[in-house]
DNA sequence: GATGTATCCTTGTGTACGCAACTAATCTAG
DNA sequence: CTAGATTAGTTGCGTACACAAGGATACATC
């Protein structure tokens, strides 16, 4: 005798499902694959990688905060972590003595390029195996559009 | 004198980026407008909602592993909670002693119609602000191309 | 200048979850 | 029937993170 719970199917909420699970699969395969053996998580290698990218690679607590989507204290406990690794240093803001930057070492940098190459092979992997390069974009381009997501949202 | 560290740009590292931003602001949307206020974490509502659609209302502590993608102790802990509030009731299998059902009692059923309907309307406002009908069909037609999303993956 | 407000960051404290080790029940082979 | 292997689940412990509170600096208004 099975009552019937739900009934609403809307796409929506294939699309969030489908969101989710996939998200936690690849979340999961780069920990397991390329993270974890290397002492990484996710998210110090995401802050890596933003710091890479940032103007004369550093960033500021706040900054990271918001790309990561981390609060202030998450992120504080995150660079310890990195700090003590050696591959984040702080340094003092000049005009602000609020602020202290993050900045990437070059030892960080090493270890992020090293990492984030065989990061780049899984995901192509991932991706490849499943799509061609144009549903790849496609699926990108989706997303972007987002809220929250696209450019408009956030330093970059 | 910015060095720069990335030189590899691949379709797949933005669509992964996007992929991971778009899952966190949506769970963190509906963390704050419909969970936390109704003290239900993000897996306790995926709990629910795995159980509503399951048969009988009830499934396997394996099986909600692997839906929600959680180690054995992390189910565990979960349905402790779920149980406490009255939405999850232990119930043992007949067949096999080893197993314990954790079935949706009908506080649980009413509780995430409820607390179901509202999410369903953020994650239309969510999705349809920034994509008509069709992108979401498609959008979540690719994800569910990706491996380990669709429906091959696991029980359903 | 003084005083209120906003911004940046850190420090307790609590919690959700992974990992490893364990028990108990079932299946398989001899 | 016995012995090992597999499967379902729990418990102890460690960790990553959120929340709330607090401290320090900057800015704004008088």
């Amino acid at each position: 005798m099975s009552r019937q719970v739900l009934t609403t199917q809307a796409i929506e909420l294939d699309a969030f499902a489908r969101l989710m699970r996939a998200q936690s699969v690849l979340r999961r395969e780069l920990e397991a694959e390329v993270l974890s053996p290397r002492g990484l998580t996710f998210n110090d290698f995401e802050a890596l990688l933003h710091l890479a990218k940032a103007e004369n690679q550093r960033l500021r607590r706040v900054d990271l905060s918001a790309l990561l989507m981390l609060t202030p204290s998450g992120v504080t406990r995150l660079l310890d972590g990195l700090q003590a690794a050696g591959f984040v240093e702080n340094k003092q803001c000049a005009g602000d003595a609020r602020v202290t930057w993050a900045v990437l070492t070059d030892e960080g940098a090493q270890t992020l390029e090293c990492v984030g190459a065989i990061h780049t092979e899984v995901l192509r992997g991932f991706f490849r195996g499943a799509l061609d390069e144009q549903d790849i974009e496609r699926l990108s381009e989706l997303l972007e559009k987002l809220p929250g997501v696209g450019s408009g949202s956030c330093a970059g």
